[in-house]
DNA sequence: AGCACGCCGACT
DNA sequence: GTCGGCGTGCTC
């Protein structure tokens, strides 16, 4: 009797196994879809993980029910990767298997048994390499490129550390052709945000019918065809994608290009399995034995640590493509400013002076804000009472709705958690009181008051609200870009990558927020953010002007980012990451509990944190703490946070953490709890 | 995560 | 007398 282990998308141990009926034998094979039935559900696809002869002992087999389709749906490198992730980020399999591989291929393939061969088995169609023109590089672009390929000699790894509009694309470009004139297949990741038809288009006039684009925001079809072409005779070449494009089948992948590495968005966060595309990029390249270049203006600490002591290649490119300036950046104290009075709403004089001096001359503005809705929160005049969301610990944003292009919403109150919506009180529940305000600026606030001490502007907002879909996100793009407005208010999405060629102003309306995020990583991240937005005021002639304006205006991160010292800001969090027991130095791992009852919750992390500091000692187990959101969807949240020694085995503190959760949920009254672990979080 | 079994309130 | 509420227990 022949048995195959098959991983199922049930957030469950391990891999369940089934026994092959004999009219199965040789149609079974690692990477096939089957049906099986488990639990009380009759049918669930599965995907083979292994196939073998030894009868499991202590249950009863149930047979394979079908062969879903003919072939396998993976190939054996790409399910090793899988196997990889859902070891070291602590994920049962199947759920990597559902994350890796699009539904229609997961589900409909059973209908489409017998595979139109014309769909797959096209006449390869080979680039013609000589005739792809990769532009116009420079001096100092070459210079890079070599110190590239000179660090591949010798290196897998390489970091490009190039300052904004240093043109990395361009660089990219060459590097992929070539390897692709090697014969290799080529990955390149980009954060989502910054996947656009700006940047598809500008690739597909260079690689043509070679590249395929796998973007989470396509359909599922689309997606699916790009994963069938890629287990085809005939696959892309190139693979243009967000960090979903690891689990893309890959035949001879010789190059993985991961752009703007720093990007936080790289990790996922939630559902499982919860991976970092950065990493896991690097694992997959080094499977291949393929190469992998880290491109960004301002490296994670940890991979300028891993370039600063030797095991990354190291190449940097320090001068703007074609002579563009890095913007002047002034710092604003808005505490001073407010105490005396000199705020405009959400604008100092000094930015507002800057904005109207872009808009006489034609020129653009962008204004960063991070955080969306009209208001941070309402609160009752006479008793100060906020408004809470009934199922998550915080309170509510208001948003005035009147919304973007073609998105009219009504007044409400919003939990940014959640999702869920509310009206807007009538009467204070606490004091019977009729009168609200609004406190803390969001975008839409920021909007309607630049507009009006500007009434002659056009003003163009560009946050999760008004560019809710990819075509709405591209349209704003595309609007700002051909000038049909003056100024830009947004979220972070107006710092990703965007070049605006008529941008010469931006304003930073609050740095703070970011700043006092209650984590390890704040100060890194305030620093990536800021650089980033103060590198859309780019010019040729002159200077952009960047306006900068924050509550702690003496702060040191602040002045290291208006040096663009980033070295500074890198031996500083280096130094406290180094006291404090933080990554680069030690491994750290999140540990969450989540139960609707809050006592039960507290006992229970009690008991985890028992032993937590049992396994790894007190001095290493933060917590059990409230996260900043100690309550998501009517969930009650604790987390722990374990700094793992450096000199410790993972596999075994996995395996020691596997355990203790085990242990935990075994436990008769454990009943309703949940228990996952965030490894290397964001 | 599903899905069913199982033991207590408002209906024909 | 039932229909159905969601508590808890299991899934090769």
């Amino acid at each position: 009797m022949k048995y195959a282990d098959v991983a199922i998308p049930v957030p469950l141990q391990d891999t369940y196994t089934y026994s092959i009926p004999e009219s199965m034998e040789g149609l079974v094979k690692v990477g096939c879809l089957v049906n099986v039935s488990f639990g009380k559900k009759m049918t669930h696809v599965g995907i083979v993980v292994r196939v073998h002869d030894s009868e499991p002992q202590g249950f009863e087999i149930k047979p394979i029910m079908e062969v879903v389709c003919e072939g396998a749906v993976a190939v054996e490198s790409q399910m090793d990767f899988w196997k990889w992730i859902s070891l070291y980020y602590m994920t049962p399999l199947g759920e990597v298997f559902n994350a890796a591989v699009p539904a229609k291929i997961r589900h409909e393939q059973g209908t489409a048994r017998r595979r139109r061969k014309v769909d797959l088995a096209q006449e390869p169609t080979l680039p013609d390499l000589q005739m792809m023109d990769a532009g116009k590089l420079s001096d100092a672009q070459m210079r890079a490129y070599d110190g590239i390929v000179d660090a591949f000699a010798d290196r897998d790894i390489c970091l490009l550390h190039g300052v904004t509009s240093s043109g990395k694309t361009e660089i990219y470009t060459h590097l992929i052709k070539k390897f692709m004139a090697e014969g290799k297949q080529v990955l390149y990741l980009l954060p989502e945000i910054a996947l656009t038809t700006q940047i598809t288009d500008r690739l597909s006039l260079i690689f043509g019918d070679c590249m395929g684009v796998y973007h989470s925001m396509f359909t599922d079809v689309q997606r699916s065809n790009v994963y069938k072409r890629q287990l085809s005779d005939n696959p892309y070449r190139l693979i243009l994608g967000v960090r979903s494009s690891v689990f893309l089948p890959f035949r001879n992948l010789g190059l993985v290009i991961v752009d703007e590495e720093h990007e936080t968005s790289y990790k996922q966060q939630d559902p499982a399995p919860r991976y970092h595309a950065r990493s896991a990029a690097v694992m997959l390249a080094r499977m291949f034995g393929a190469k992998t270049l880290l491109g960004t203006a301002t490296p994670s600490i940890e991979t300028f640590h891993l370039a600063a002591t030797g095991r990354y290649g190291y190449v940097r490119l320090s001068e703007r493509f074609g002579g563009v300036n890095l913007p002047d950046i002034e710092v604003v104290d808005t505490a001073r400013l407010r105490f005396q009075h000199r705020m405009k709403g959400a604008f100092s004089p000094t930015l507002l002076e800057a904005v109207e001096g872009a808009l006489e001359r034609g020129e653009q503005v962008i204004l960063f804000h991070n955080r969306r809705g009209y208001s941070h929160l309402l609160e009752c005049r006479t008793c100060g009472w906020v408004p809470r969301c009934a199922h998550c610990d915080v309170s509510l944003t208001y948003h005035k709705g009147k919304g973007g292009a073609g998105n009219v919403q009504m007044p409400r109150l919003t939990c940014h958690y959640c999702g869920r919506t509310y009206t807007l009180p009538v009467e204070c529940p606490a004091c019977e009181g009729h009168e609200f305000v609004s406190k803390g600026n969001g975008t839409e606030r920021v909007e309607d008051q630049i507009a009006k001490l500007f009434p002659q502007a056009r003003v163009l907002r560009m946050d999760t609200d008004t560019a809710h879909t990819r075509s709405a996100y591209e349209q704003i793009i595309s609007d700002f870009s051909d000038r049909r407005y003056d100024i830009l208010v947004g979220t972070q999405m107006v710092t990703k990558g965007l070049d605006f060629g008529g941008v010469t102003v931006v304003g930073i309306l609050d740095a703070d927020t970011m700043l006092n995020q209650p984590d390890f990583r704040s100060f890194e991240r305030t620093f990536h953010m800021l650089t980033q937005v103060s590198g859309r005021a780019g010019r040729k002639d002159g200077r952009g002007r960047v306006i900068l304006q924050t509550r702690s205006a003496d702060s040191e991160i602040i002045s290291q980012v208006v040096n663009g010292d980033y070295e500074a800001m890198y031996r500083q969090q280096l130094d406290e990451r180094r006291m404090f027991h933080y990554p680069p130095f030690n491994r750290i791992i999140y540990v969450y509990l989540k139960h609707t009852d809050p006592v039960r919750l507290e006992q229970l992390s009690a008991e985890m944190g028992r032993q937590l500091t049992g396994a790894f000692g007190t001095e290493r187990v933060l917590g059990p703490d409230r996260p900043p959101v100690s309550r998501i969807h009517s969930m009650y949240i604790r987390k722990f946070i374990v700094k793992v020694e450096p000199n410790l085995s993972t596999a075994l503190v996995r395996q020691q953490l596997n355990a203790i959760r085990d242990c935990l949920l075994s436990a008769p009254t454990t009943s309703g709890l949940t228990v996952y672990f965030d490894v290397d979080p964001q």
